[in-house]
DNA sequence: TTGAAAGACTACCACCGGGTAGCGTGCATT
DNA sequence: AATGCACGCTACCCGGTGGTAGTCTTTCAA
């Protein structure tokens, strides 16, 4: 119980500070402006991080953990390499969006974060297209995708939904689920894949 | 003359302002850090801008109007849709490889531009949207590409080059050229548009 | 040779912001 | 009621950095 609390604080505090960082930026941002936002003082919050870097670490790399996990989740799943390939894009989308402040901060703040937890970072978003290619190469084997070389299409398929973090604007013309599938769509067609029965779409 | 030695000493400042904004970040940077580099001292530098935050303005509007130049000159040149888009891609694909230490400054230093410098860069982006939308639009219309929506597809194909920036490096698998075919294969699949005959690839 | 102006440097300021030491306060337990 | 402890605050420090005032040097024209 006194645990929970203390992670609430910790919540509430990666919240707010996300709002910070994502509007003003992390060196545009002061400790003192996020502890105003939440009604206390600088102290409170050096009770739950050791330092302002600490806190940009923790409120990026759990999103870059989400993203891996959504696509190595769908990659693992059942049903042929398009489908996998489908859900996968709709998966990683989804966090993209819905974490859309973290991954501005992350991929802008890149340079803020000690070497440690760059490192860190660096080797889930390895793994991450590493899964994709993966993933990519099973349908090249099946014939289902023709792509000339996985590696580069990994990228430009991460590239392609990352960016969605640069221009969505939630409320905007489509909603999430409308963008996830129009990607997933856009993607399938890059890669080749043909068009699948799909017969349980949302 | 006179004049000339001006323009290269704003252009030697410019030049190891982006080297060092790419490596340490804006703020990571100081002048002193400029000056130094240069051999020089900090009102060196105050001599050529009126402050920090022109310095980043002026290597980052420029790289812009580049990549809207490139789009633009493609998609105002000769040849069927499926051409000027493969030709479109191939240069936007050059600019933000020959500028990626910009595009990247760019990118993550937004948040300190001022609010005219922002405003003026988002009109030429603004801008880079919808010639390639209207490119994209030629050629559903001429019954060569298959996209359902093209402004999201603009933006899709966007991204996919723009993110370029974050992993490319020079001297790398691929060479800039190769890389550039086939960002423009990976595009011109993504629109569903034919193979080309393509009779004088370099 | 001299004077003046351009151009760069030395030296400095003022402020801001991350981080900390130590004090008060109220709640819970006895 | 007394006691102690968890918790958050006030108040402060100090280093770094953008920006500037005023001086020195060098060059060029008269």
């Amino acid at each position: 119980m006194r645990e929970e609390i203390l992670a609430y604080k910790r919540e509430r505090i990666l919240e707010e500070a996300v709002k910070l960082f994502y509007e003003r930026g992390f060196t545009g941002t002061t400790l003192d402006d996020i502890a105003a936002e939440l009604g206390v003082t600088k102290p409170f919050i050096y009770t739950h991080f050791r330092s302002k870097v600490e806190l940009l670490a923790a409120l990026c790399r759990p999103t870059i953990e989400l993203s891996l996990a959504a696509v190595q989740g769908a990659a693992e799943g059942p049903g042929s390499p398009t489908e996998r390939l489908h859900q996968a894009i709709l998966d990683f989308t989804n966090v993209i969006l819905s974490r859309q402040a973290n991954i501005a901060i992350y991929f802008r703040e890149e340079k803020n974060l000690t070497k440690e937890a760059l490192d860190d970072i660096n080797a889930l978003r390895k793994q991450f297209d590493r899964v994709l290619s993966l993933l990519l190469q099973e349908g090249v084997a099946t014939g289902e995708f023709q792509v000339a070389d996985v590696d580069l299409t990994s990228l430009a398929i991460g590239g392609m939904i990352s960016w969605a973090y640069t221009w969505h604007r939630p409320g905007g013309r489509l909603g999430l689920v409308e963008l996830s599938e129009r990607m997933a769509g856009l993607t399938l067609q890059m890669v080749g894949a043909h068009r699948i029965p799909d017969a349980k779409a949302a």
